[in-house]
DNA sequence: CTGGGCGGTTGACACGTTTCAGGGCATAGG
DNA sequence: CCTATGCCCTGAAACGTGTCAACCGCCCAG
């Protein structure tokens, strides 16, 4: 059992409360007090319990993170962003991984509260569990990180993802292709169908009808789940054969362009990719991913702002926060057979 | 202030000890008394004080894990694995990435031991820090993970690194590569001088010559780094410029990769890469890399089950596991146009 | 000489939980 | 009727810290 607070304050000559002061208002407590106390810390290799300041104080130095895939390079540049917010505030962070499954959701959602950390950041499952609506009830702030705030009673960041659909679809519709598909997810989460519906309007836009728009939902969000729909496609009779992919997210992306590679299709002379996210990976592919660009980071860091604005209480206004999205054009999608532009 | 366990023995008629009960050793109160309990933990939405139960208990129900780099996928597969085990076990996980930046690890294992940790894994940083000797003194469990022990007081998973550089290297020999670069990091991690000194032992062994190795040491062992390294390649004269490089790890592999592709040198045509960690993205590149597999998520679940055993206590006995890593040979060097084999 | 002010220190209490010795009560056995 | 035996339950102590009112000397102004 490690040191106390007791055991500094006996073999430094003095109580209890000048050792606390020393520690939290140092000021309060003369030079040569101080010097002693800081040398019966060192010489006993007193660290402070955590746990009973937590008790004391009522809530701890901790922040709970919730993604919904920590393998997807998107979250962990998130929890970056998180990070360079939260530690500079002293606070420690628990990242936890509900892969998008809303029992282990709410598992980590109450160990989080029986951590009581000073907030939650998470990006939910598609329906919103109860576990989040009762955490909000019992006061702890929440905030939603790249997923739109049902009302206006709480702090979200997100991205406009209707309009990120859109650029990705015009860009594709610009350079020729009628033929278009989008490959989300079975999971409903609503970023996707945003994005969807943003590419759908881009579509009937340009083309006065939407069946020219295929969708295609993997059952996950990942590289397999890409391949998967584009060996569907390659499968399909060339007439009605689409010519590009939005795809709702990078893994994805790279799962299809790897997929056509490795069906001899050439990418992007006779198939254009649009992945969705930015993440690195994107641009370091053989064949560079356009992409929509997310600032991944950024969203990370002002959603931890706003969480700990929230959490220090006075005054605190909600604020839904959209990004706008930003499309990069890279080798996945340049035209370099057929004229276009 | 959320209900405390006070509150509910008051709304249910009885003492704080018999709401305790009900909470850890449920068979010992009669079931009427305890129907009455959860009904008043149910109303109150009473949500237990970890806070208080660690004070109590001396340590807390969490893990704290140490990484070098939270964007590298190799290490959220790690952080999966440790996940798998730990949360069963009903400890949450305090997940801290430390840049490779000495400051920034003991910074973590402070506020870890501060947090009163059940233990550690940690990929330290090149030197050990006295923290992590500090926190070790304390009592504290410390596994290292992908790290060789430096004796045979502390756990430790790792990999024969030597025998993967080993791996990389003879398979490029066979290929009939004579000169080879090691790409590796100016951080002078072990695990990255182990890889090196088994690339050079093959090399020596088949050549009778070391000359023919070339090593360069980018900034960091990431995707940009290894886009450097094959600019410097690139720029070599023909005459010496080797024909095939084995990198530390896959994100420098991807990063040489996009750099050949950019400059128009065709691999594994003209230029055969092998990578190391095996990582998802390994695969999906466009020209899927070769690369040395190590079984990330086994090294995390393995190396938490040492701890958990640890921090279990009685009769632990310190185990230093390597695991055998394996070449998965893929595009990325495969001898296309030269006959070879 | 006295009173007031001030810098520095003290010591007790509270935070919410777990644990454990002990106590009340009913039932069964003598 | 008394005692032994379980079964449930109680109540207090303890974990380590932060806070705060109170206190102690000491100096200075009046």
């Amino acid at each position: 059992m490690p040191a106390s607070i007791r055991d500094v304050a006996e073999s430094a000559g003095v109580s209890v409360g000048t050792v606390s002061n020393v520690l939290n208002r140092p000021e309060v407590v003369s030079a040569a007090t101080r010097e002693r106390v800081l040398g019966a810390i060192a010489a006993l290799g007193f660290v402070r319990n955590e746990s009973a300041r937590q008790l004391r104080a009522g809530s701890s130095r901790t922040v709970g993170l919730v993604v919904l895939d920590i393998a997807n390079p998107f979250f962990t540049d998130v929890a970056r962003g998180v990070e360079d917010v939260v530690n500079p505030a002293g606070l420690a962070l628990i990242l936890c991984n509900s892969d998008d499954r809303p029992e282990k959701e709410s598992a980590h959602l109450d160990v989080l509260a029986e951590q009581r950390v000073q907030g939650v950041l998470i990006t939910p499952t598609a329906e919103l569990t109860p576990h989040l609506q009762t955490l909000r009830r019992r006061g702890v702030p929440v905030v939603l990180v790249d997923r739109r705030a049902p009302g206006p009673d709480q702090c979200a960041v997100a991205v406009d993802d209707v309009l990120g659909g859109r650029l990705a679809a015009e860009h594709l519709l610009e350079r020729g292709h009628r033929r278009i598909a989008f490959i989300g997810g079975a999971s409903g989460l609503p970023q996707v169908q945003e994005r969807h519906d943003g590419v759908e309007a881009a579509v009937r836009e340009a083309t006065g009808a939407v069946d020219e728009l295929l969708t295609l939902s993997p059952e996950a969000l990942t590289v397999a789940g890409g391949r998967e729909a584009a060996a569907r496609i390659v499968g399909m009779p060339a007439s009605r054969r689409p010519t590009a992919a939005v795809c709702a997210n990078d893994l994805m992306a790279l799962g299809v362009l790897q997929e056509m590679v490795r069906q001899g299709v050439r990418v992007p002379d006779e198939f254009a990719i649009v992945g969705y996210d930015d993440i690195d990976f994107a641009a370091a592919a053989a064949v560079p991913l356009t992409s929509v660009r997310k600032p991944r980071q950024e969203l990370g860091s002002r959603a931890a702002e706003l969480l700990l604005d929230e959490a220090r209480g006075e005054g605190h206004v909600h604020v839904q926060e959209v990004f706008e999205p930003v499309l990069v054009v890279r080798e996945s999608s340049r035209v370099r057979r057929t004229g276009g532009q």
